[in-house]
DNA sequence: ATCTCGACCGAACAACGTTCGATACATCGA
DNA sequence: TCGATGTATCGAACGTTGTTCGGTCGAGAT
């Protein structure tokens, strides 16, 4: 009721830096914020220490400011990491308006690759892209720019719907797999990416043959294994059989749902 | 230090319930659990609450019993979430085990399916599937389980390992996406989920026609869209796409990361 | 009866998201 | 120049959360 609603949050650049200290008191100086200083502030913490490491507290003291401040700019942590999203989203959309591609499937897949490399440099971003409230007008954005190239396919609305959904649910769940929290001794570099691969096939092929086989079948792959490329290689499966799809011929008679508006 | 290793938690069943209260003492009756029981307290919690629902407290009660005891059988609330999520695979992977058909990828699929519906009924557990520490026996069953078809294909290691990892990651990407906390309007039943959708696509085609072409193309699609339908038709493309590959001949001469042994 | 040790509990702690009332500052009309 | 106004910032507090600590209960062994 108190906080500022969702809509108001008025964006205002550069005045950050303006410092005016009091001469007497000891109260710290009054410090100017911005929505963009507080997101940025938000994507900065979040990069470096991941999601656990964004506090109100942490991002005040980054801004120089205090707590309460940041609720000028949002109504709670919820939206905060809803816009902070969208924030780095920006950035993505801009850089995908060069992507293009006389293949429209080859242009969906330079768009799902680019989209793939944002979120394993940032694994926070998994759970918060499409968070559908009205608050990420760019995950909206990109949505479109990955639709555009279906619509040089012959497709049903429904067809490209589906494709759409499908590609995006998919970069996303598989980002979120592979970029989850790695154990600590990766980050510490006390153990090696390969050492660490290693030691989980191993434990793997310690299991019992006759009841994992599949397991034993991949443990080596797995231990070998590089994540971009695994991604890349589920990523050109899902476009073949869309491929596939378009050059299948139409349904014949009346579809369901289609052509309405 | 003093909380109990990763290890213990040794597993004792059906105790709960031994009252033995104290005569005289204000003090509550002591209560025991079991790893079973917390576990599905949680679970339970889980289901009916969602993921904000879970804390210790709200556990104990549950239980009867007091937030500290919760800490005999789980190090803290990471690997009590984790846990959760693997007790509820454990029925998945039971369900599976008659699951059959010639056609491996169908087979694939059905154990997809699956999968997909326990995670539309538990968006909880989206998160913390695959939360790769040694504490899911059942998540890696369940990759073996939807691994073991492909042996039956005349593929690479490698090609398995990431059809497998791509199956998983469509899978759960996808009921993450669609699972996500319904806005409020929906659980009331204040607004039905048919004008909820609606009143999205409205918004969808408020928007500038030739900047969103492609988004104005499926609103009619999204309005009256079935989410299961929806994952259907992307999983058959990535199987599809899956199948091809299968049909296809394997690559000529020595390659790479396969057979080392 | 006593000892032992696995299992349980109450009470406390620090950290977090959030709110409240006070207040500084820029702007503007007089 | 002055005061009024509205925007933006802040310190301090509140309730809740995950987690820890020291103590205590009680079943089975001695």
């Amino acid at each position: 009721m108190s906080a500022p609603n969702a809509e108001p949050a008025p964006v205002r650049v550069g005045r950050a830096g303006r410092s005016t200290r009091r001469a007497g008191g000891p109260t710290r100086p009054r410090v100017s914020h911005s929505l963009e200083a507080v997101l940025g502030g938000a994507v900065a913490i979040l990069d470096e220490g991941g999601e656990d490491a964004l506090t109100f507290r942490a991002l005040a003291q980054h801004l120089g400011g205090g707590v309460a401040s940041i609720y000028w700019y949002v109504a709670n942590k919820q939206e905060l990491l809803a816009r902070a999203a969208d924030h780095v989203l920006a950035t993505l959309v801009a850089e995908t308006r060069d992507v293009a591609d006389p293949d429209p499937i080859g242009e969906i897949r330079a768009l799902a690759v680019q989209l793939f490399d944002v979120v394993e440099s940032r694994p926070w971003l998994a759970g918060y892209f499409m968070a559908n409230s009205g608050l990420q007008p760019n995950s909206m954005r990109y949505y479109e720019r990955v639709g555009r190239p279906l619509l040089r396919l012959d497709l049903t609305s429904q067809q490209r719907f589906h494709a759409v959904s499908a590609v995006v649910g998919f970069v996303i769940g598989t980002a979120a797999d592979i970029g989850q929290e790695p154990p600590e001794e990766l980050l510490d570099g006390s153990v090696a990416r390969d050492e660490f691969l290693g030691r989980h096939a191993d434990l793997w092929r310690a299991l019992d043959a006759d009841e994992f086989p599949f397991v034993h079948d991949i443990a080596d792959a797995f231990a070998h294994h590089d994540d971009a490329e695994q991604f890349r290689a589920g990523l050109d499966l899902l476009l073949a059989g869309l491929r596939l799809q378009a050059m299948a011929p139409r349904p014949v008679g009346p579809e369901p749902r289609e052509g309405g508006g």
